[in-house]
DNA sequence: ATGAAAGCGCTAACAT
DNA sequence: ATGTTAGCGCTTTCAT
């Protein structure tokens, strides 16, 4: 068991220069041999011998046929008749043999792999989205090649410049501003892009995005129809862009039943931003005053979490003194006690759908599509009428 | 906004078949056009005029040089003389060339994609570990080609099986029988593998893993220091190798001290396994009986959620009425209050090690290693010493 | 120091 | 229905 000492033995290479050496892995028994028996060419079995072929020209040897041949058996089986199509495809089971995608991709075929740029992979909500993508291209044969940006603009010009030398069939992206430099790049090397999360409607590329608006106007509303007319909005972020949406949806609520959004709605932040932290000065601000808050309206279930322990710690109770709500349903929101009320985010198929578009962009009477995901309002114990105080 | 229909929209190509037809991108303005100024053949600027060249042939015209030395400046630069490397350079940069890394390949040079097979990406267990094996990789220049297996052996074949054409440089795989058949096939192909969390000893390959019976046993020696002599142990899961491990530990622990271990633990299980579902029939199995239970070890923080959550419901307060230990230390682990007493494993780094080994394995004189990292017991206010009941 | 040319494995157009 | 062949873009000897 190795304890200590573990960072330096693996991280001894961070800085190691891509060489070209060959790398040697161990010879364990190969999984089928092509055996001397029912090849057409006893040659270029001898040829091949052992060691699976590595071309299609090989397999035409063993098959006693061209290299066109078998290339047709592979993409056009219909082009090649019965009995030879037999033969080939004997050998190709035979021998295990893989095609190349590199040299397919170098006559123009389109490739398979799928480029994929989010914020944070480790973020479950992207994790989720990257999950439904990855499934959604399984069906269409297609591969995912995820990276994280970090919302730092270099490292996603990084990996959108990897991406493109790797030639993807299409690119997935999800960046704060959408970076038009990088974007342009693909569309020069007509490089399908579908935007990810993003609000902003533009016809000239794919998107698939979360109604922020309406989710965060269905929080607001669900607080307002409760009876709450003082709400703390908790760390307003605006430069998050599904953040703004959700603020100006919640101000519309309220607007839409004639209140002054000024008045209904407190701006408070939890320091640092998001979760963790101590959620104290939040709370102290909201609950103090003339006209104390009596709910709290989270930017994500993470928050919200932090504002549930911090009330506890303040010996309130949740829903009878205050009610929260979060945002994007994360599985343990349903776990609490009380449940959080919160907004579910199809985030899965919101990847799924990404992956839709992306095999779409395929067709020949392909169109762009903006499509947009309604969240929807999951009502637990975490809120009730504000208390008669 | 669109709302229902959004499924049928997206499925409608669910069973597109892939076709080579050519796709249309909307062609927006490039991002940088190569100026007919300051280029050696102003023929071969017209040639490749308004859109950049596609190839290092062109580049190479442009440049008034031979496509061996623009692929010298690109590779090896110090072969090439200062004023032809900056004349190259220039137009590279003017034109905003990128290599194709198809073609690439097919030459022989080491690829820069590395396959990745889960379990499931979803899991914030696996998707840390894919964003450190991200980072990793980064700093090798490498990209992640991840793919969920569902613990499904055909998934894990499939994506295994397009892996293997991609012509990744090496692969990470995390599956339950680390599947000796697709093993074969890449050890066939000289691509090196990385087995994670396999805590079965192999020296003939890389292995990265947690040491789950170190796990176990810290949990164990935890509840067992702080006094509690009957402990229910939570869904034991015996197909999943990194639990057999944690019991084995657990068990471990107690006969260190000369306890019996089947007197001291107590098996139940959350029905449907794992979190989710009613944690009840498994909390009166673990409270009932002569000697009831002190305390809870669970095998994960989302059981953990579960049983605290069962437990708040029947009025039993925790630590002081029971204990409860997690595993994984999740994000929420710590939110919670109590907190929760954990054990944390070091994930991100799990990821990143096998980053640090895929890189490692191109070195000339690498030697497989088998790493394994040690979890470390997060003790938080969901344990305590057994009441005096 | 630079150029010329031979492939890498495949597809698709053309020839038979 | 099957065979032949010309590239795709790059790296890498080998000449110069």
């Amino acid at each position: 068991v190795c304890r200590t000492g573990v960072r330096a033995l693996v991280f001894r290479n961070e800085s190691l220069e891509i060489s070209n050496v060959p790398h040697f892995a161990p010879r364990l028994p190969a999984v089928a041999t092509p055996g001397g028996v029912d090849v057409a060419d006893p040659a270029a079995a001898r040829a091949v011998s052992r060691s699976r072929p590595t071309n299609m020209t090989d397999v035409a040897r063993l098959a006693g046929v061209s290299v066109g041949t078998v290339s047709n058996v592979l993409n056009n089986p219909q082009l090649v008749a019965g009995p030879t199509r037999e033969r080939v495809e004997r050998v190709l089971r035979r021998t295990g043999f893989v095609r190349n995608a590199a040299a397919r991709q170098l006559t123009g075929v389109m490739s398979s792999t799928v480029g994929c740029v989010l914020l944070d992979l480790s973020n479950p909500y992207f994790a989720e989205i990257a999950r439904g993508l990855e499934d959604g291209l399984a069906e269409g044969g297609c591969l995912a090649i995820v990276a994280s940006s970090d919302v730092d603009a270099e490292r996603e010009q990084r990996a959108l410049q990897m991406l493109l030398e790797a030639g993807i069939r299409a690119l997935v992206l999800n960046s704060l501003d959408n970076s038009p430099i990088g974007i342009a790049q693909f569309v020069a090397k007509d490089i399908p892009i579908i935007l990810l999360d993003d609000a902003r409607r533009r016809s000239d590329l794919c998107t698939v995005a979360s109604d922020c608006v309406a989710g965060g106007r269905m929080a607001a509303d669900h607080l307002l129809d409760l009876g709450h007319r003082r709400i703390a909005l908790l760390g307003p972020h605006l430069d998050i862009p599904s953040l703004v949406d959700r603020n100006v949806g919640s101000r519309a609520a309220a607007q839409a039943r004639g209140l002054e959004p000024g008045q209904v709605f407190v701006d408070v932040s939890l320091q640092p931003p998001d979760h963790h932290g101590d959620p104290g000065p939040a709370i102290e601000r909201a609950l103090s005053g003339p006209e104390p808050c009596t709910a709290f309206l989270c930017p994500n279930d993470m928050a919200a979490l932090t504002v549930l322990t911090g009330l506890q710690r303040r010996g309130l109770s949740v829903p009878r003194d205050v009610s929260v709500v979060g945002y994007d349903d994360l599985a343990f929101a349903a776990l609490l006690s009380p449940g959080l009320t919160t907004v579910r985010q199809s985030t899965y198929d919101l990847g799924r759908a990404a992956a839709g578009l992306v095999l779409a962009e395929a067709e020949r009477d392909h169109v762009h599509q903006q499509l947009t995901f309604a969240p929807t309002l999951v009502v637990r114990g975490s809120t009730a009428p504000p208390g008669p105080s």
